[in-house]
DNA sequence: AGAACATCCTGCTAGC
DNA sequence: TGCTAGCAGGATGTTC
C-alpha cells in the first residue's frame, strides 16, 4: 500500500522524466479516477500543452506542477500505481488490468493503474488544499516533529492514531506507524498525554529514521503483487520490518509479535520491547 | 475530543 | 479442489 516512502519513490523517478517536458495527451477510461471533475476532458484541457516545472510531494499527495502554477494532483490511496513506457515501445494492448488513466510527453507514456479505484487524479490552480495539512514526515526535522507532538501533549489520543492523522504528520500509513512505534520502543496504544518530552523526542527521531530508511530502500512490497515502482521493481524495506505483518513470528528479542486493533487498524507490536510510558520511565 | 464504524472497491485468503 | 465470506486499507463523513 503506498505510503510516504512509496509515493516519494514515484516522485523521485518521475521528476527527471517530466521536468522540462510538456503533456501531449491525457485520457481516462474510468470516471472514478477523475471523480472530482465532471469529465476527464476537464483535466485534459487544464494540462495538455503546458510545460512541467517540478514534481512535488506532500505526505502521500503527488503533484505535477506546470509553469502557470496548475497542479496535476495524484493520490494513489490503496492500490494505485504508475508505470512508464518509452513512447516508441508503448502498446495500449499490453496495459495491465485496471489501467484507468494514460498521459504522455513527447518521450514517455505514463499509465495509472488502480484496481480498487480509490485513487484519484485532479487538477487545481495552485497547491491542492490537502497539501497544506500537516507537516511532511520526510522533509521535517525531528525538532519540528517534536513540536507537533508537544502541541498534542494533553491529548488522550493513542500514539498510533496520532501518527496516522495526516492533519499533524503527513505521509505515515499503517505499515510505518507500526515500525515507528517499535523503533521508539513505545506501545502503539500508549496515550499521547502519557509521553514525557524526552519520549516525544524519541518518537520524532524514530519517524525520521524509519521514513528515511524506507525511502532509501524504495518502499515496502509486502506481498508479491503489492507495491511496484515506476519501472515495475519491488521495494526492499519489507526486509527490515521488525513487527508489521509479523503476527506470531519472533521479535528480535525472542518474544512473539502480537496483532491487535488500534484506531480500528490492524496493529503489530512486541509486548516485551514496547512499553507504556509509565513503565518506560521506571526502566 | 476522540474512538468506532461505514463507505468507496477489488483481490486475496482463510475456512468450509 | 472450489466456492464464498470476510478482510485489507487511506481518507472522509457520521455516529456514539
Amino acid at each position: 500500500m503506498p505510503e510516504i516512502a512509496e509515493v516519494e519513490t514515484f516522485r523521485y523517478q518521475l521528476e527527471p522524466l517530466l521536468v522540462g517536458q510538456s503533456i501531449t495527451s491525457f485520457t481516462s477510461s474510468h470516471p472514478r479516477s477523475t471523480r472530482r471533475h465532471d469529465s476527464s476532458q476537464e483535466v485534459s484541457n487544464a494540462v495538455v500543452g503546458k510545460s512541467i516545472i517540478s514534481v512535488n510531494r506532500h505526505g502521500k499527495y503527488l503533484a505535477i506542477v506546470f509553469d502557470d502554477d496548475t497542479h496535476l494532483n495524484i493520490h494513489l490511496r490503496m492500490s494505485g500505481r504508475l508505470i512508464v513506457s518509452d513512447i516508441n515501445e508503448y502498446d495500449e494492448l499490453n496495459n495491465p488490468k485496471h489501467s484507468h488513466v494514460v498521459f504522455s510527453t513527447d518521450k514517455h507514456v505514463f499509465v495509472f493503474i488502480d484496481p480498487r479505484t480509490f485513487g484519484e487524479i485532479w487538477v487545481t490552480s495552485g497547491v491542492t488544499k490537502e497539501s497544506l495539512k500537516g507537516i511532511d514526515a520526510l522533509n521535517s526535522t525531528s525538532d519540528e516533529i517534536t513540536d507537533v507532538l508537544k502541541e498534542c501533549s494533553k491529548s488522550k489520543r493513542m500514539l498510533k492514531a496520532f501518527l496516522l492523522d495526516q492533519n499533524f504528520l503527513s505521509g505515515i500509513g499503517n505499515i510505518y506507524a507500526d515500525e515507528i512505534c517499535f523503533e521508539a520502543k513505545i506501545r502503539p496504544d500508549a496515550l499521547l498525554n502519557s509521553l514525557s518530552e524526552k519520549e516525544m523526542k524519541v518518537v520524532a527521531v524514530a519517524v525520521g529514521k524509519i521514513i528515511n530508511r524506507a525511502c532509501e530502500l524504495r518502499g515496502s512490497s509486502l506481498r508479491d503483487e503489492s507495491f511496484r515502482d515506476l519501472y515495475g521493481e519491488i521495494g526492499s524495506y519489507q526486509k527490515e520490518h521488525q513487527v508489521h505483518a509479523k503476527a506470531g513470528e519472533k521479535c528480535i528479542c525472542g518474544s512473539e509479535i502480537l496483532k491487535i486493533k488500534v484506531a480500528s487498524r490492524t496493529t503489530y507490536f512486541c509486548e516485551n520491547c514496547q512499553k507504556f510510558p509509565e513503565r518506560l520511565k521506571k526502566l
